[in-house]
Formats: C-alpha cells, sequence, structure tokens
DNA sequence: CCTAAACATGTAATCGCTTCCACAATGGGG
DNA sequence: CCCCATTGTGGAAGCGATTACATGTTTAGG
C-alpha cells in the first residue's frame, strides 16, 4: 500500500518530484528520476489510478459499448480494441447491454456518465437521439464502429457496395434466382447495417434487370442456426427456389451451408452461397465471402480515439470514407447448373 | 459538469448531507433526500466515479482476464458476468491478454494493482505463482473460473467426471475404438482443464478394459478449425480407425462431424463424437455432449466475489465443490456398425 | 414536564495524486 | 563580471467525493 509520500521520503525528494519523475511530464533532471525509480521499485509502488484521475481529469480508461460478445464480429472488434488499447497502456471498461433494454438504460443514463471515461468506443448500435446527445454532453471523444451515427466518428465498411458486389459476383456467374438472407427488424435496432445491405442487393438485381422477389428476402438473427432455419425452409418448399444466396453475415451463410447439405442439396452445385464478413470459419465452409477486418477496425477505433484525446498525431485521415474489404472467392459460388 | 456542491447549493443543503442522499449510507429524512434527488436531477449530476472511489475506497468495479474472446466458453462466460454485474451497478475492466506473455506481463503486472478494481475474476487462466501472489497481495477478492488455482475460490465443472462420464456413454453404446481430441500442449497453459479431461477418458477406458492408445489421443486448438483437421487426419489415414471420439470442447466436436461428414463417413454410423461444453450451435449438429451452464458460471463467479466484498449475503456455499453439468443426448452417438 | 436516546444535519479532515507558482541554482551572452 | 533566461525542486492548493465527529432537534419513557 505505499502511497506517493513513501516514495518521496524513501527517495528523499517531494511528492511533487515523484510525480514529475514518474509520470514524465516536467522537468526532472536525470540523477533524480533513476533515484525516484529506485525508491518505486523497491517499494513496489503504483499510482493510485484514481488519485491521478481525479487530480488530473485523465482515467486512462475507454468505454467500450456492444451489443453482445457472443457473435464473430463484436469478439473480433473487441479484441483488436483490447489489443490496441493494452498497448497504449489504457484501460478498457466493457459495456455489455446484451439486447436487455434495461441495461442499456443503465450503461446510457449512469455508467458511462460517471466520469471515469476518457472517452467511449460503441460497437454498432443503433443510438437513439438522446443517448448521442447524453454521450455528446459528456464532452468526451465517441467513436462508433459499424452504425452510422450523425456527430459521430465512425469506422465502417461500405455496406452497399459490399452487398452489392455479392450479389454482381453471383450475376456475373450466371444466376437469375438469388436470395437474400438479411437481419431482422428486431436485429436493425442493434446492428444497424442491414438495410444498407439489402438496398445494395436490390441495386445489383436492378443493375442486371432482375426482379426482387419478396418471397426471396429472408430474414434471421445473424447466427448460424437462424440461417440455417430459414435457408431449409425456403430450399424445402415446394414451390419455385434460388439457385444462389447472398447472406448479410458469414454465420448465417454458414448456416445456409448446412442446411443445404442435410437436405442433400449440394453447395455450389445446386446452391451458391456467398457471405460477408470474413470470418475464421470461412476457409473451413470453402465460403466466398467479402471481407472485413474486424481486427483491424477495432484497432482502428483505438487510434482514433487517442488521436481525439491528443494522444497521437492525427494522422491524416485514415478513417474518413470506408474500412476496406476484400473480395475472397471460395468454393461455395459456381454458375448455376444449366 | 455539476458536482456534488452544485447539487448542494440547489438543494440548500451541506455536501454530507448530499452524499448521504444519494448513496444511501446514514440518516437522511425523507423530504431532504426528496428535495436532493430533484436537485440532482435537475443538474443532471452523476457522482464522479473516480472522486467517490478515492475517499471510500471502494470502486465498484470488477477486473475481468480473459485469454481470448474467440472462444465460445469465454465469450458466453463473458456475457453472463457482465449481464450480472450490470445488475449489481458494478462496472467492469476487461484484460484481454490474447494470449501474448508480454500482455499478459503488463496486465499482471501493472493493469491489476492500480486500485481501480473491488475484485478480480480471472477465467481459466494458469496463473504462475508470482502472478498469484501478485492477485494475493493486492489484498482484493479473487475468484477464478476453470482453472484449479491454489488458495482462490474457484468455480468449475467436474472435468475429469465430465469426460470419463462421456467415454462411458460411447463405451456403453459398444464403441471399443474411441479416440480423444484434446488440447494442445501450446493451450494447456491457458486453458488448463483438459488434462483433468483425458484423464477422466482414460480412467473410464481402464475401467472398461480397454487399451489406450497413443495413436488416437488426438490434439487440437480447441476450435472449430483443429479439431476438423485432425479428425479429418486420422480419419482419412489408412490404418486402423476409432469408431468414436470424445472431444474435449463442442467446437472441436463440430469440427469432427464436418470432417467426417467431408469424408463421406456418417455420424454416428461410421462415427460417434461426443464434446463437452453446451455450446449454443449443438443442437444444429446433433451433438450429444456434456453440457455446463457457462453463463450460469460467469454469473456464479460474481456473485461469489460480492460476497466476499460483503455486498451479499454469504450464501451458504454455492459453489463449493464442482458446477453442475448435464448429459445431452441427441443424435451423434449410437452403437457402432456391427 | 424533564431527560436521554435517536435522529438529522453541518463542519472539516481525508483519500493520493497533479500542477501552478515561487524560489534557488546554473550558465551563457553582453 | 553581472544579469536574465533556463532548469530543477519544493510548497501548497485543489480534484470531488466520503465519513467521523460535533451540534442542534425530536421523540419517547418515566
Amino acid at each position: 500500500m505505499a502511497g506517493i509520500k513513501d516514495v518521496a521520503l524513501g527517495a528523499g525528494v517531494s511528492v511533487a518530484t515523484v510525480s514529475r519523475a514518474l509520470s514524465g511530464n516536467g522537468k526532472v533532471s536525470a540523477s533524480t528520476r533513476a533515484k525516484v525509480q529506485r525508491a518505486a521499485e523497491e517499494l513496489g509502488y503504483v499510482v493510485s489510478f484514481n488519485a491521478s484521475s481525479l487530480a488530473s481529469g485523465r482515467s486512462r480508461n475507454i468505454g467500450v459499448v456492444v451489443p453482445t460478445v457472443g457473435r464473430w464480429f463484436f469478439s473480433t472488434v473487441l479484441e483488436g480494441i483490447t489489443n490496441e488499447l493494452i498497448e497504449a497502456g489504457y484501460d478498457l471498461t466493457l459495456y455489455n447491454t446484451g439486447g436487455q433494454d434495461q441495461h442499456r438504460e443503465s450503461v446510457f443514463g449512469d455508467l458511462l456518465l460517471r466520469k471515469r471515461l476518457d472517452g467511449v468506443i460503441t460497437l454498432t448500435l443503433k443510438l437513439q437521439p438522446h443517448e448521442v446527445q447524453q454521450l455528446a454532453s459528456v464532452g468526451k471523444p465517441v467513436v462508433a464502429i459499424g452504425g452510422l451515427i450523425p456527430d459521430i466518428d465512425t469506422i465502417r465498411v461500405d455496406d452497399f457496395n459490399l452487398a452489392s458486389m455479392a450479389t454482381e459476383h453471383l450475376v456475373g456467374l450466371g444466376h437469375r434466382e438469388i436470395a437474400y438472407l438479411g437481419g431482422t427488424e428486431e436485429f436493425e435496432v442493434d446492428f444497424k447495417l442491414a438495410s444498407a445491405r439489402q438496398d445494395g442487393y436490390e441495386y445489383a438485381l436492378d443493375q442486371a434487370n432482375l426482379p426482387v422477389r419478396p418471397e426471396w428476402l429472408l430474414t434471421a438473427d445473424f447466427t448460424i442456426q437462424g440461417g440455417y432455419r430459414k435457408v431449409r425452409n425456403v430450399m424445402a418448399a415446394p414451390r419455385r427456389q434460388p439457385t444462389a444466396v447472398v447472406c448479410a453475415s458469414d454465420e448465417m451463410a454458414f448456416g445456409a451451408i448446412l442446411a443445404a447439405r442435410d437436405l442433400g442439396l449440394s453447395v455450389p452445385g445446386d446452391l451458391s452461397v456467398v457471405g460477408i464478413d470474413g470470418h475464421d470459419l470461412g476457409e473451413l465452409f470453402g465460403l466466398t465471402t467479402i471481407a472485413q477486418d474486424a481486427r483491424g477496425q477495432g484497432a482502428s477505433a483505438v487510434r482514433k480515439v487517442l488521436q481525439l484525446l491528443g494522444e497521437r498525431e492525427l494522422d491524416r485521415d485514415p478513417t474518413r470514407g470506408f474500412f476496406p474489404t476484400e473480395f475472397v472467392a471460395r468454393t461455395s459460388t459456381a454458375a448455376p447448373r444449366a
């Protein structure tokens, strides 16, 4: 429980000097600094974060708000964030709303505001106007990943283009009966993105002079199970069936592949499947997908926040515009059977 | 930026009374409390965590150390933790060592010690003796999930029994050629558990008078891909093949199932697969498994910490002994082909 | 109706650090 | 050789709460 005073005593200097020596702010002679460091070492002293924060107004702590950590995208982004943050010597306070409104309220109503954070990163949460305002009122840097939030720095991929590219890929292979598997309304609230993807899909269809069939606009909850169920239903039905499906997430695409297999259909023979994400399992499933670098987005968000905090040079604009994505061709797509 | 003084002014009372009224500690008349609350409300006042922590010595903040958030078990436990913590009004500071030693060092060397936390929960990290000591030296409650750590409260399942049950299940079905898919050395460091599972497997084999074949002691990294690769190799080899495999995690079991399918083998016809975990995808894959309630373990760890902090009654011992598990029979296991 | 216990509230010390300001020592230019 | 700009250090005022202690008020029992 050694405090700064003990170190000051041990080193034979004032607490002010200890503070300066250890934090690197202000001038201290090399010899004094060494003395102080030795004393601190011996006493096993580490600054009290609370006291330091209170006095300086900076907490070296970033808040991260997520709707869940169970989905690939979120856990992967989170890995990217933790990694980058730890290297900068920052702590991370995690707020997992878990899709529960009441938790959401306490997060935005209280937790975020308690002045413990230097900045906030939100992961594809569609924020309510009053929530945006609450965030803004704190006067701390806020960076969003995924969602499109007015007046807030955002790191995101070009959902519209992504989906339209994926669709064009299928069109290019000769498919004319292409379904789309997006997110349900319910999920749109938290994961605002799918509508842009659906728009991209419809746009690509339009460009190819193909009709958008409402019965092929499928929705699920972004999970493997959800994708499985929906695709299985459609492919098992006695009505006209698509020869390909564009999935708004890789996980749903995996579900689609598994569903097809279970029905005895071959992928890509009977059904081509393309996803969006770049999930680690993509290779195993041979999934053609549009990969986004989720880790990178997390890291990028951190850098952005640190920049806003003045910790970093203002890199000339690494994140204005869209985060890059990459088309990855594998074996889940092919020309439709003649 | 309203401070407690502003509220005091607004309510026409002293700061001491405001503190008491808002925190609930100490006596305050109902009318005064109401006045204070109104004033606080109007000013949009929320206490400064830092100041409060500094003064009281309590931070309402729990540290959670994980090796990764990308694996099902960890993300699920984490969900359980966040959920329970948010309800208790606690913050959670996440330390993700990400398997990188250097991060691990900074976590244990610095971050955890900065007196910002009231308690710590570690997720199946095999702690080095000096790390345990560092944790202990902080004098704050520490609860571990998964690992078996000397002198630290631990929440865990009975790995030995789990694995032996899984194995016995297969033996009971008539299998005599049973492989085991566990974790690699490398992963044992962080996820200390698999050796107990392997012991259970060997024990069950022993009991059934079956030999333990070294060539069927498979190891992977606890991922689907890892399981896939290993099982595929074994089942594709021209040598004698197992009719069943016990997997130390459901994710590896999924890999096993996918591998078998890709080889044209039927599950459970040609290969019975049993997992350990209770992964959400188990149902989709029809995986027979021994389910552990990961969320529950997270929640339980939180309750334990809060108890240790005196926030909760000391429930008569909900966690001494093992966390319960449940055998879930599905369709991935059956008697071997005659 | 009196007194002691219970209650309500204010005063002020304290938590452990950061940082402004003052002051002394050092050193280079005129 | 003197003066002023630097540089290094200490003193002390906060930062925004909590809480022990003191003080003034009720309330209830006798």
